[in-house]
DNA sequence: TAGTGTGAATTTCTTCACAGCG
DNA sequence: CGCTGTGAAGAAATTCACACTA
């Protein structure tokens, strides 16, 4: 028997989609709604209903004609398919400002990804805790994920050490990394990276802002 | 004679991208080199040539065949197409630690965002200042939109007031918004919406991470 | 009959490959 | 010669439109 995953691949789009319908299940399991129709998840999800459709497709046949979706039935699918219920344990490297933030954030381990660890290179903050767990020193990294069975790093370290760091962890075998550092950082094949940056998003708006307020001052 | 934003639009890809070519070519500036080519900038950004040139083909032929790009124009180039030097400003909504965080972090300012207003709905937040800016009440949004000219609105409020919060700055006429609240919020067709969404990048990395482990066991 | 599932059409994005120029 | 600029090819994502069925 195949794997789960030998099935027809699943688009990184849709990959990238599927949290967001994760989200809209579980309110709708919270209100007590059994079905839900393409159309109402794509109105609750911001987008349309053929790409809805389209979405799950890749998951199975798992809606009813002329009916909808079960909800529950569709969120365990779901689940199983983004790998949940597996508590991937999460640390955060550099606790400055947004290190902190992200640390105290609670909507990492409401869905399943507990943070870990803890790490910095201040020996002021080494030894304390935060949040609950103990701040270790970068330099123990590679024991800190083998203890703390970390699953995915969190890049949350000044821009001129983010390198660094991230060379670091993936020597210490993590394969997931999320990089809040305001720097391209690069990995290896084998490791899947993301990144989150603020500056960019900010740059991003302005560029439409600034090109929409071109356009009306040229009618 | 048409405006600077008439020639053949820039594809959304390419946008989305410009911000790391500013970053890596403020960079390559800030240590004094003059000269760039597209391999050598595709390494800095971590993307291929044939990217580089044809994102920056989009903004007009400004390389030297044999030679690459100069820097400084390139950099003059984007500046201009990102629209910064505007000092676009920016509200942050909600002041918890995320908002908190985002207040402190020092990146936009730097990046020609300062960030010119903070409002929450906690009274005993209102009225003190926090970095630098006055905290405001929700409720005067309208009136510190107008006097703080803001440009752009940070959601960082809870998840079950974004969406009021939204409508609120949108009525305000705010028509760039960067979302961060674990949920979906929806906009008018005029307003342009991005989001940050913490929770979801790590359900991502999770797949994938699901995914190949599957795969390494399937062998 | 209402709404899914999906081939086909379309659009968007990426990559190739090479002509053209400094 | 070396590297840009760009048509053309290819791949990926989105949208369309409708057969199908519970």
């Amino acid at each position: 028997m195949p794997p789960v995953s030998a099935r027809r691949p699943i688009p990184d789009a849709t990959v990238a989609r599927l949290p967001i319908y994760h989200r809209s299940l579980s309110q709708l399991r919270e209100k007590g709604t059994s079905k839900v129709s393409s159309a109402q998840l794509a109105n609750m999800a911001g987008l349309n209903a053929a790409k809805v459709r389209k979405d799950l497709s890749y998951l199975g046949s798992y809606g009813t004609r002329g009916v909808g979706y079960e909800v529950k039935y569709l969120l365990f699918q779901i689940d199983r398919e983004l790998g949940l219920a597996k508590d991937l344990g999460v640390a955060i490297l550099g606790l400055g400002n947004l290190g902190r933030a992200l640390a105290n954030y609670g909507g990492f381990g409401d869905s399943g990804f507990p943070v870990a660890a803890l790490l910095d290179n201040d020996q002021t903050k080494v030894g304390t805790t935060y949040n609950g767990v103990k701040i270790s020193h970068l330099n123990d990294l590679a024991g800190v994920v083998v203890a703390e069975r970390i699953a995915i790093a969190i890049i949350a370290t000044p821009a001129h050490v983010a390198q660094e760091v991230t060379d670091q962890i993936v020597a210490a075998g993590v394969t997931s990394i999320l990089n809040f550092a305001p720097t391209t950082v690069t990995v290896p094949d084998h490791v899947t990276l993301r990144k989150v940056d603020l500056a960019s998003e900010l740059q991003i708006l302005g560029f439409y802002q600034h090109r929409d307020t071109d356009i009306a001052e040229a009618s």
